[in-house]
DNA sequence: AATGAAGTCAAGCAGTCGCTTGAGTTCTAT
DNA sequence: ATAGAACTCAAGCGACTGCTTGACTTCATT
């Protein structure tokens, strides 16, 4: 009954659902809900077709979990580079902090990317339930909203949230498109120098300029 | 033998062949390629399951010459509105040739819409042999790229076409994800308000504002 | 009226899908 | 030692997939 004594046949479970979730989160990057397959699933992540009902149930559930996974993991690094910011940011400090998540992404390859394209994907198709999650959405647009407001102090509030969901759905193309596969090829700082100054300018807008 | 008789047995198999490719882009438009199915197709388009391999000689066949369609009626619009272009036009007046096609199929909803959804899905999952299409794509951009450079003499041609690129990219998330939706209930001419600065800021980029 | 091409149709084939089942293994607890 | 929980496994179920088949209707041709 020590908690700390590790129960082999537990550990070996908690492994199996583990390397579950790493090969549907991969397949979900790849492919989207509709391409995965829990034969393939479980062929790589090296388990029976029985382990998934017997760890999550379905293989519904299981993508469930994998997406909510890689939400909570993309949006609390998105929330945190925006609690960073001071009120006085400027729209490129924005735009950088807004991207940076996506850029480490890039150029970090691996899990880190797939979480990125399964997110991009889940704002293509959404899965069933996936409203209880919204809120930390609204949380990370209402902070860079708050940003944007102080720098463009004349634009509508309706203007500046349409603008964030501009720069969002870029930063999710370049994760899911082709494209962002070229990126993933360069250096870090070489993407951030291409793409800052292009969110930055979706987020100001061109209205100062002829 | 005078060509100007209807036969009506052709005539109705180019009426089924015509709702099986309107079936398929519809399917493809909401669920992209890996979410369309025989027989919902046949069904949709009131024909029989085997209508398809007659016409097409399979599913995947059907559902090239349909992405083929979808593509051809994109970039003729898109090329179409960039070669009016002048060469001294303005961001703004790039980025609404740029967007006009986008908009109108927004607003217009069904079968334009359809098609943009269509396009946009596949440059997230590109079918196998799309390379064959690629060149009309370099065209339009290459297009974009020069009135770009016109107006940003001082930039690097390779930051051009990545601007190019994300607009573009911007545009495909509008259609294909929910935000999409929303804009396709407002008037044209608040969704073109909203969007032409933010697709010109992202071609100008933020360099020359603090 | 006879012929044959064009097209449609219900039925069914082989394969894959998600999921379940019951037996089997491995380890802890008593 | 023994009982039972935790977990894995091969086998198989019904449902669905894309596609084929052969009979059938429809129509222009002769």
């Amino acid at each position: 009954m020590r908690p700390e004594k590790t129960d082999l046949r537990r550990e070996a479970g908690q492994r199996t659902r583990d390397d579950l979730l790493a090969a549907a989160l991969e397949l979900l990057a790849q492919r989207g809900q509709g391409g995965v397959t829990l034969r393939e699933i479980t062929q790589n992540a090296g388990a029976n077709v029985a382990a998934v009902s017997y760890h999550f149930g379905s293989l519904k559930a299981l993508c469930e979990v994998a997406i909510e996974h890689a939400l909570e993991r993309y949006l609390d690094a998105q929330i945190r580079e925006l609690d960073a910011l001071t009120g006085s940011a400027t729209l490129s400090e924005l735009a950088e902090a807004f991207a940076r998540p996506m850029v480490s992404a890039l150029v970090a390859g691996g899990r880190d990317l797939a979480v990125m394209r399964t997110v991009a994907r889940v704002g293509i198709d959404p899965p069933e339930g996936w409203e209880r999650l919204a809120g930390k959405f609204e949380e990370a647009r209402r902070q860079a909203v708050r940003v944007l407001a102080a720098n463009l102090p004349g634009v509508d509030e309706r203007d500046l949230v349409f603008r964030v969901r501009c720069a969002a759905g870029m930063l999710n193309w370049l994760a899911v498109a082709p494209i962002g596969a070229e990126l993933a090829a360069e250096p870090a700082e070489r993407v951030e120098r291409m793409l800052i100054p292009v969110v930055a300018g979706a987020f100001r807008g061109a209205l100062a300029s002829p």
